[in-house]
DNA sequence: GATGAATGAGCATTCATTCAT
DNA sequence: GATGAATGAATGCTCATTCAT
């Protein structure tokens, strides 16, 4: 579905360049930027194949060439999106740098990226849960991934074995939710400075408070645009 | 409507109970009842009011005559379902008890309500996030209600003031997230095994880890059922 | 229909007067009276059974029992309210006086009563074109008997046979069209002030235009209230 | 929608003639012409939409694609209907000829048109007073509208400002209403024997009784068909 | 006789999907 | 390959009528 693959392998000829499937892939995704949108403002269930064949100006029976139907249309909405967070994400990340610092700079890319693009992050924070079986399957799964990289942190504890076996559901899951709601109730203003808490939040329980405040003081000085 | 002639000659006899009134109330209840599974196993999108009609025994027009639609018909089983869990819990509370004790009661309470009322648990803490923008307030309503019972705790904690303002909510959106996972992967299987990890999540940031483990342990104990 | 004949017949007993059968012609012409207001203010298509129950304080099981069903009950509503306004017409008619003067008071009293039974007037003139084929054939027959009424007057005319043979009808769906234009826009404020006019275009064709003229100079004089 | 290609190829070919929107045009065509039986054999009021929906041998969809609904629908019917009638009488009408004349060819034309389509004579003239708010509005403007154009005759009349102000509204009604009777009647043989009558009762209060009776005389001797 | 709860046929309308052009 | 007209199953809802109490 992403189409970086593609320019790559297509490089041979001169002239002729983006022929059939690079025109294809193009289209596709100018649909689901405008689907992304679409979703967001709509809700899914809200949302009709005509919506979206407004908004990415195609025909119909385009549409059905490009995807199964609403909820695939969805779900490769969803999945372009996250696949673009997730890269824009791990650009961020300073390479090298200790997991706490690691994290801090997730979370700020992180609320960037929601502030950025708010109808990105609604489909993918907020519709998602939605949009029928299948999509809440792949937020269950981000959820559990994401869960599972806090889960490196225990290293860090002092005392690993006594945290509980789902903390991190339990953290990713909260973290999800304050997000959730801002999304939803559209107060995105500011929602960058939400960054000490929530770094508060996700680090306390492996660094405890001390060192966690400190490094948020750090962080927040580090912080660029 | 026309309860006059019974509340006047219903109070001598024994039999003649239950006259008008509470027959329907009866009736209502006994379709909410149903109403209740059948959201649960099919989810909201997928529940028609026919669905709802048939489990609940009656006839369409009276299901109109019960409820405005389908939304209305989700909204009340809500309502309904989370007052008893509501009363149930108070019940279970130990009056006079210290917060943290009243805490874990809470939550052992609420982990048998949804062990022993499975589907009336996946209405609350599942369906209610995508059965409309109603019952997504009443979600968020909910939960912004348990964040301000748990934000009682500051005042036990060390130093209140180092704790992130949107604390609570975190916690709480991280149990609900918890909970939700397993409601929608149907594995309840002790659930109420779940008692001593989450009263650790719920507690730690309060009292800190040494306290809370000593009461869980505490009260792990005293568990009767 | 009308309870006259039954007050004058059950007259020989003392005490025990208006037992049943008047307690239910009266029942039924309070529903009735309802019923013309809901019907007049409604239209006759878009009342509900349920809007004339409530209208007539009574149940359901009584309507049906009163009446075959809505448009039964808009019938019997319809004859009623023409019976009754017949009874009031023939009232206000001058005995033995000549045809032209009987037709003029004739016309003064429907505008009257127009004006004075607004809803009873759009019930007959209006909705009754609406309510059914039942309907439909009663506001024929209505207007075929004025028209039948008017024929008299072709033996006052100097060519009675010149005169087309449906001018009767024409006259009278004339009138009858200018009232329900009238009734529908509820412009009945001076709706009175019409009888020059409908006069004029009522009788000019028997009396020809001079004499019409001086005849309706003299009954506006004589016009009472 | 995307006509572009059509008016730029479709020129110079003799084949490829209608191509979209003229279809288009067609088919809505069709399905008025079927709606206008259907209203007129069952009343609006009796048809559904799945009789309009079989009688123009289209699914659902496409009926809603075509029209707002059942009342929209009507309203097409009937503007077409209208229309396509004030197109043939007026090319009925002798242009030069005094107004008395033209009212007497506009009164054949319209009696033929009757005669020759009796479902769309009973759509315009009778269905329309019971298809809903919008139909009678439509209806009393015709009605003005005739009246309206009778009102020319007036400078005819010796006498025209002895003429009762709605003198033309209750012509055009009377004849409407004459119509009408025979149309929900089916009486519709002969009725262009009608002429005679309806011409005298449109005309006599302009140009008397002997000179309306010549003209008569004279166009009935006229009368091609 | 009176009541009104219960019924369910019937209706208008939407929308995902197909397929002929 | 692209188009969008056509489809019709599915849905929510109303309301005239019945009948047990």
């Amino acid at each position: 579905m992403a189409s970086l693959p593609d320019s790559l392998s297509a490089a041979p000829a001169g002239r002729e360049r983006l022929p059939r499937e690079v025109l294809e892939e193009h289209k596709r995704g100018r649909v689901l930027d405008a689907a992304v949108e679409v979703f967001a403002k709509r809700g899914y269930q809200a949302t009709t194949v005509d919506h979206l064949v407004a908004a990415g100006r195609i025909a119909v029976g385009s549409f059905y060439a490009l995807f199964d139907g609403k909820e695939d249309c969805f779900l490769a909405a969803y999945d372009r999106t996250l696949a673009e967070a997730r890269d824009r994400i791990a650009a961020a990340l300073p390479a090298g740098a200790p997991w706490p610092e690691q994290v801090c700079a997730a979370l700020r890319a992180l609320l960037a990226l929601i502030a950025a693009e708010p109808f990105r992050a609604r489909l993918v924070l907020a519709e998602s849960q939605t949009a029928g079986a299948a999509a809440l399957e792949r937020h269950e799964a981000l959820l559990a991934d994401l869960a599972q990289v806090l889960r490196c942190g225990r290293s860090l504890s002092p005392r690993p074995e006594e945290l509980p076996p789902t903390l991190e559901e339990a953290i990713v899951g909260g973290v999800a939710w304050l997000l959730h709601q801002r999304l939803v109730m559209a107060e995105l203003k500011g929602i960058e400075e939400l960054f000490p808490e929530l770094a508060l939040i996700v680090l306390e329980p492996y660094l405890g408070e001390a060192e966690t405040s400190a490094l948020i003081a750090t962080a927040g000085a580090q912080a660029p645009a």
